[in-house]
DNA sequence: ACTCCTATAAACCGATTGGTACTAAATAAA
DNA sequence: TTTATTTAGTACCAATCGGTTTATAGGAGT
């Protein structure tokens, strides 16, 4: 027999699509139900702390999407399978540039200050898990938590210039320009 | 003597601050005012169309400070001169990463859809006119465009991280190194 | 003095905001 | 089946939204 209850996590990707599209402000309640088909009935049900809980869990969520999928392998798997798999996740997670980056857009506005210790600390975590496995993989110390910064920054401004130009192709581009980057510094 | 006259050109620069750290939707009217100490009277008077209108004209007075300050001497005055003063301009104008850049936090929401044009002929305009000036000061034809695309990609990428981790120094930093990058091009 | 005209202030508008209360339906436990 | 308990739908709330209207203040030109 299967189950196909509608339980908690479906709330959360479907909110979190509506965040995506209209940002934190941008997204109204109305909107939201609209968007996603479930009354405020619902929504209060799953989050009854209101919009501030579903952009919090929201962010739990992501978090814990990338922790599992990408820094976790990136800190205990061979550095190069992970670092390989970190672009194909990242591709496939921004769908190749037509999804912005929720947690990135959440820091451009004053919506950082409500959820600054998540927004840092997820980008903290994902250039030292980088960082880490370039180094494991032979990049000089030196360069390994420079070139993690610069994976990162380049991945957030090819979503921004992306959805700016209207040309998802940029994003596409630039994750193969630093992924060949990184593996110039490695034997 | 001196006319110290409030005009519109002064409206427009306040709002605009009012705008980059709220974004389009999170600016209400009443935050506007708040922290512009315009009445609704003063705004509605330079801007009859409201929000709308105010952030159509903030957009084009951006663009135009770039075009005066950086696009044209890129497309008209000694390129590596140029250049130079490109990087100059762009750490002054972001306040060295602690200013977001507008035109960008409007790219990532929908708030791109109504101002769609101007967002990417901001940036087009902005990767067109520095890879001129790279071309005529030598670099390679292959590379001018991509080597321009870049340098747009690390500085918004850079703004958004900066933010993000509350650390403006990733900003001075990134462009260090694209100008670097972009040095290593040309003889 | 007297108009004009620009600029600001403040009261006010209907619509929409995020959020609550209450109810109905579905599901699980007994 | 009966009884709890969870889930979902609707109506409604005070507050705030973006925007309008009316009134007034202050020069500049005559």
């Amino acid at each position: 027999m299967v189950r196909t209850v509608f339980e908690k996590s479906d709330a959360i990707a479907l909110v979190a699509e509506v965040f995506r599209e209209l940002g934190y402000e941008g997204a109204s309640m109305s909107e939201i139900t609209a968007r996603t088909k479930l009354s405020k009935g619902s929504l209060y049900h799953f989050f009854p702390g209101g919009k501030e809980e579903m952009a919090a869990e929201i962010m739990a969520n992501i978090d814990a999407w990338f922790v599992t999928e990408m820094f976790k392998p990136l800190e205990e798997e061979d550095p190069r399978a992970a670092i390989a798999r970190m672009w194909e996740m990242t591709d496939s997670y921004f769908h190749s540039g037509r999804r912005v980056c929720l947690i990135g857009a959440f820091a451009l506005d004053e919506t950082r200050d409500h959820f600054s210790a998540a927004i840092r600390d997820y980008f903290r975590r994902w250039i030292e898990a980088l960082a880490g496995a370039l180094l494991r993989a032979g990049t000089p110390d030196t360069d390994a938590k420079m070139l993690a910064e610069e994976a990162v920054i380049g991945i957030q401004g090819a979503l921004t210039l992306a959805r700016a130009l209207g040309d998802e192709a940029v994003f596409g581009r630039t994750l193969v320009r630093l992924k060949l980057r990184l593996e110039t510094t490695l034997g």
